[in-house]
DNA sequence: GAGTACAAAATCGTATACGAAGAGTAGGCA
DNA sequence: TGCCTACTCTTCGTATACGATTTTGTACTC
């Protein structure tokens, strides 16, 4: 329901409206429709070739996933992350990431944990002549190695749409806090460890979390902003 | 964006898109419309006296919630939840309510505990004479009180998605495992008491978690459904 | 009698059109 | 010169209309 394409048997290209939704998102987590941009429908639609009743739809749905915000009789925009947002996706990321991961543990094969562990072997690489975009991109891709397995799609959806609201800043919490990127590292190490150790769920989960809750609170140090968060902008402020 | 009508500032009637989304989800958790009806957007059309445009829009908003299932070119029905979307809504709402009532409790007043009492005893006394749906009913409200006062708005919102998803079937697993009422009440009390006495967020996380699990377990047992689960249905098995 | 092919009805998907609400701008008045 | 007001322009909201797709009922054949 929230994966745009996933082998072929995604009517994607079939209703113009997922068109639409598929297209706008792209933009979106692509930076070319930065935060704050004014999504007017008029002006999608022509570009996409279609009318605005589809659009329409898919912005709507992209609403209701956070990605832009909506008001009424004047548009949407492309929902930047204030500080604020950003502390409370994080936390809801920390909780059901955590909870995904640990659910997944059980089911994740040695291959996988031996691609995970290449994949951190590529960010330690990172650590020296850092590269915040590209830490970070590899980042996502080693917990998604370790959440996708997760049997309950629902708090799988829940983990893809809150990272999904993350892309929408390129460059995570580690361009303003690299001192992290090498803190974090040795934690998925250690996350690693655990899930092919066979440790306990409870114990995942809660490695899997404060991994997670550091990062927020890395950020949130850095900028001082335990009272005035509304001060500091990841991006633009 | 998930509460049809706060106090006045929410432009239920405003829109006609907005008052389609709300007539339809209020027939919904009703029961006007039980699960597995078919939506035919014409005829709710006529019925709210609008076109079909906003109640195409408003069966949209309910299916990103989950609260209906949608079939391009054929229509959209009431999402009945079946065994296995209950494990998984039910799993999702333990994890996300136990921390909405984690970071809820240090915001909790005394009048909000009183309350909360008040509504436990209400449930007590409905064990003789036990009437499920007012039970679930009760129960429902106790834990409102418990976990409104979460600051994180995301986490708030994804707990009244779980007990719109579960509304449609009208009374919860007390229906047919009575038994687990009263020890549903005793952790109810146990739950205030932590609080009350100022426990820390985790502990009382894993209480509010775990009370939950306990209903689920109780349900899965109850149907040994813990290989077979497609077998068991809770309303139309 | 059962299965298949065709046709008709129902329903959805999208386009176009028009009315309404908000935002920006220019002009007038204090 | 500064502020208020009226007007226009942009953009959204909704209705209506038509084409596309699926389903279902029926007749025909094996």
């Amino acid at each position: 329901m929230a994966e745009p394409a996933a082998t072929t048997d995604v009517p994607a290209a079939g209703s113009k409206s997922q068109q639409a939704y598929d297209a706008v998102k792209q933009r979106i987590v692509d930076g070319a429709y930065p935060p704050g941009h004014r999504l007017v429908l008029a002006a999608i639609a022509q570009d996409l070739g279609v009318s605005v009743v589809p659009v329409r739809e898919a912005i709507r749905r992209l609403e209701a996933e956070g990605l832009v915000t909506f008001q009424r009789n004047v548009g949407a925009t492309v929902a930047g992350i204030d500080p604020t947002e950003y502390l409370y996706t994080m936390q809801t990321l920390s909780l059901v990431e955590g909870a995904a991961t640990a659910l997944s543990a059980p089911l994740i094969s040695a291959t996988d944990l031996e691609r995970a562990r290449a994949v951190n072997d590529a960010m330690r690489a990172c650590l020296q002549d850092f590269d915040p975009v590209r830490f970070t991109r590899l980042n996502q891709d080693f917990h998604a190695i370790l959440f996708e397995h997760c049997p309950n799609p629902h708090i799988l959806d829940l983990v893809h749409r809150g990272w999904n609201r993350l892309a929408s800043l390129r460059s995570s919490t580690f361009r303003f806090v690299p001192e992290r990127a090498r803190e974090s590292v040795e934690e998925h190490a250690h996350l690693l460890a655990l899930i092919a150790g066979g440790a306990d769920a409870d114990a995942v989960e809660r490695a899997a979390r404060r991994h997670r809750s550091a990062t927020l609170d890395a950020y949130l140090t850095h900028f001082s902003t335990t009272e005035a968060i509304s001060d500091a902008s990841p991006d633009h402020g």
